[in-house]
DNA sequence: AATTATTTTTAGGTAGTCCTAACTTAAATA
DNA sequence: TATTTAAGTTAGGACTACCTAAAAATAATT
């Protein structure tokens, strides 16, 4: 297993791997590579039964591929609550760290910081970390964009990308904020909502907006 | 720069590469490769400006390599006091983890490291950690075997390697122990010790002895 | 000094992952 | 249905770091 291979099993993954097929332009996308790397390397992965490739109709992950990503993403969050809890870090700053670290951790490793943060139960923007076993509730899919005006919601986990975590921050807005939607502006304009702290209104791009998940 | 450039780095400085040439052949052998590899990896090293060559005469740092080397020992050596002091690791378990985290530690995860230890002085095996700017105290270069029956000397760093430290673990040996150097037996035997704290007798092979700085 | 042994370098290959470009398949449109 | 467009696969090449084996340089021994 090399660090690359991890990447398009947890690309795959993140992409609904485990439930529909993806396409091959969908991992090149992802991991920024070539359409005709993807191929190669799948047939890689194929052989180390790792995913299913149906040629030119997609590729999923096999039950094996599946626990792989899992504990990939555990490692991943691990260290990023390390980042933010431990060492300060900004919630919108640890991905990339956490993105090389990921790959460096033996699962001795990925115990010990486990237990040494307390056993968590969620990342600093509100993932989901699997437990000791790969066992891990499964969260919400509801996006704030396709709330109904009106309702009042928990932001629960936002996507874990630099510049939305960062937008996200300027605003006030992460994981555990509640708030009211007051409507949608339309011609996929901002949501608007109402931060129920503080009572402020918060106008939350269209974009950003399929990027949060509420419960 | 690439983890394996880091090795070669790593491996001359560890060596003396500072103050004297290192062969091909004491590079080949720390890193168990072929000689060849490391002629073509020096190479390399050479046109990036972080080691001389002078072809079959031998190897040494630039300033520049130098540079780089202390950075990754103080990495290295972070890495092992959070495992350590932390994550509750055996000391002997901590070299292989860390020989893998020093690679993809940024400079600023780094100082966070450093700072969250409160700018610790020494790793658990007692080697010198450099502070945020590279700098860092001599340490001895005495070596246990070098020492006359007699003297009362404290143990301050061990070399890192995992079965001369749980060998010396098991002895109830580590950094800060202070000890009377009792008697050398002859022919490559052990060097006969005395623990102050309990007024144990110990008696450490003459390899041993030889990986075990005092002062 | 000549021979032998050791070390270093050079040369030619392999494996992993990337690329671009050409070709094939599938989907969409006319 | 025929054509065009998009997506996927194949083919050939590049780069890194490794290897082994042969050649060259240096050191050690006779």
């Amino acid at each position: 297993m090399t660090p690359m291979k991890e990447d398009y099993i947890k690309i795959i993954f993140e992409l609904g791997g485990t439930e529909r097929k993806i396409s091959n332009k969908e991992i090149a996308l992802g991991l920024d590579v070539a359409a005709g790397s993807v191929t190669e390397m799948i047939t890689k992965l194929v052989e180390e039964k790792l995913v299913i490739h149906e040629p030119y109709a997609g590729i999923t992950l096999t039950q094996l591929g599946h626990q792989l990503a899992i504990e990939l993403v555990r490692k991943h969050r691990l260290w990023e609550t390390f980042l933010v809890d431990d060492l300060k870090y900004e919630v919108a700053d640890v991905h990339s760290e956490a993105e090389v670290l990921e790959h460096q951790t033996s699962d001795k490793l990925a115990d010990a910081l486990y237990d040494f943060l307390g056993k968590p139960k969620f990342c600093p923007h509100g993932g989901v970390i699997p437990d000791e076993n790969g066992d891990y509730p499964e969260s919400s899919n509801i996006v704030l964009a396709d709330i109904e005006d009106g309702q009042e919601i928990t932001i629960t986990r936002i996507i874990d990308n630099h510049d939305l975590l960062t937008y996200l921050h300027n605003l006030g807005v992460s994981a555990n904020t509640k708030v009211i939607v007051l409507r949608h502006e339309p011609f996929e304009g901002p949501v608007i909502v109402k931060r129920l702290a503080d009572e402020t209104e918060i106008s939350i791009s269209f974009k950003a907006a399929h990027n949060i998940f509420v419960q």
